[in-house]
DNA sequence: GATGAATGAGTTTTCATTCAT
DNA sequence: TATGAATGAAAACTCATTCAT
């Protein structure tokens, strides 16, 4: 075997048990929220040795960090997908919704996680994690502008109205929790896309 | 000094040192959030020995609950009062968003705090802040309801409607305390309720 | 009123609350046994300050001491009686057997007590229960003496037949208590001093 | 070295950690009796971390236990072999009465331990030691039960008599290190049998 | 690289005792 | 004398991190 297969082999290794740990980690996260993530624990999920952890990161925040980031990777990149591709402004706003409905009536646990993140987060400048999140704003606020240029939106203030947007989809998330998942995902996308795009005002 | 008075005092005196502690707490709470609070901590904080705290709490997360309490007290009676008295339903949401966002300018340290107590909420049964929170969200939907009633509103579904309005203002908060409290209270406070009411849509 | 009545009428009080803070931990230890004996406990049983409980003693040991002695002074008492008067010592044994059975089947918490007493008075010297338990050895022992010079039992170590008749009784109480205080306690007395007088030795 | 020896090495080591905890504790036992057992304590005594110790017990209970199971061990082991072969019923008895007196003459620390044990024992349900302590009544009312059916003794309760019987034996153990112990074990441990098979009665 | 035994600083909690009023 | 607020030393327990193998 020549050596650049030898390095390929070992960096996939290393890649493998990486990954092992990551995964015992959100397990664990989605298990027992953050309080219950402790290296005791995450070493025994993902069956490796405590020692272990600390080849592969360097201390338990960076643990953290990397299964936080994890677990919302999949609603990220579907959410990322969605403001990307070329539906109109309005539609964007529905499918972000129901995204975001979706992906937390099946890992409700992450509710938990998501605020807390937000807790740590403020404690700590420059956080990761911190940044999505205020990417994601800045990328709502991003159709909301194009709406806006369509002529599709009245002019106002599109970071904030973006920010609203969001916490609005969370506040729907923790209803839907709350209530046991009353009604259908798709009405609610609809209402909070509506409400945003509507308004409460009854034109008569 | 006659026994009322002596028992009066007493009982002030009494006050007085499980609010110092209180106080204590809640500063470092808002300092250090909720990993910073601890037994010792919020001793040396109040300026008093440990054992004390044992006098006036019976244990840790009692302080936390009543320091939690305390430090939301006046926004919750603002915003009691606020939906209490007999404005219109509009005017009613546009005022509890200029209620939050005067707030936590003022406190923004507590936006962490207001998350995370979320956090604990969700992992125990019956936490009395929650209870809070979902009184908000059921007090708020009343708003709404006595707004469609008066054909002000659309008919829709009025909790998860409130509990987007509530989740917009902190989104609000945040994107304020993000961005350095740019732009002034007042005329966010309309746009929070302005895009609920009337929507984003132009209607030309 | 004159300057000894006022004193007399002092002393009574002092002794009243005194024997309050003892009666309030001698139900303490009947309760909870010696573990639950905690001064703020005796203080609140015995309704005065905590403060107080140092008035009428010194520490904590003190009145300790002074509850374990109330609670078996019945007891000592009516073995004291016992032992004076002028049965013969056979009948001394039976009835020495029979207080000893009747006073921990009603009051069973005690025996706990008893034994806890011991590892507490072994490990400090001249411990006053240590020296009436001693006493007892060598009271019981006199009476076996008085039977081995009336020809009545044969010639022995005294002192230790004597610490194993007082132990058997614990013996049999243990048993009593354990099995629910099956058999009358008659019969039980007499067991006792009969295997003391008579062995089991089956002479046909 | 194969895989084998290295986990046989790590079990030994592992093993090596325990008792040397385990003899730490029961040192201590020995010398500041139960309430002397403190966690800082045993790791002192053990020389090891505080933490070290809840690697190998999950807490000071358990470690309480272990210690005193490994200190009356050679006890038990001895009375049960003793119990268990074939000498006749009056044979064994003495014996037993041998071993416990020999036993507590070179650990009379443990005296206190064994009373406080059965202290412990009575306020909690189905411990250890108290099924111990049962078990021993039980097979001593098994001798006696032999003897009876042998003849040899007169028909009794004897789980009863040998509660009593057991108890004796620690009157005498007491008797001896109050005493200094005076006279010699065999002597006393005859005595202790002889009574309970011949009893005190002098038949001339 | 992988291990896991060992660590020890840090955390909550208890409770006998003191002392100013 | 009586009070009870305040104390602080001491106790049990946790857990991220280190390091020799």
């Amino acid at each position: 075997m020549d050596d650049y297969k030898k390095q390929e082999r070992k960096k996939n290794l290393e890649a493998f048990t990486r990954q092992g740990i990551l995964d015992g980690a959100i397990d664990l996260l989605m298990r027992d929220g953050i309080q219950g993530l402790t290296m005791d624990r995450v070493a025994a999920e993902a069956g490796v040795a405590k020692g272990t952890l600390y080849v592969y990161f360097t201390n338990k925040e960076e643990i953290l960090d990397a299964a936080l980031d994890a677990s919302f990777d999949p609603l990220i990149r579907e959410l990322s997908d969605l403001l990307d591709d070329d539906r109109p402004p309005d539609r964007k706003l529905t499918d972000f919704a129901l995204c975001n409905l979706r992906f937390f009536d099946e890992r409700r646990e992450l509710i938990r996680v998501f605020f807390f993140d937000r807790e740590r987060v403020h404690s700590k400048k420059n956080h990761y994690a911190d940044n999505r999140y205020w990417a994601f704003v800045q990328r709502v606020s991003g159709v909301l502008d194009e709406g806006i240029r369509q002529g599709l939106f009245v002019p106002l203030d599109s970071q904030k109205a973006a920010a609203m947007f969001i916490e609005a989809n969370m506040g729907v998330v923790m209803q839907r929790i709350h209530g046991g998942i009353s009604g259908d995902v798709e009405k609610d996308a609809r209402q909070i896309a509506n409400i945003f795009m509507e308004g409460l005002r009854n034109r008569k």
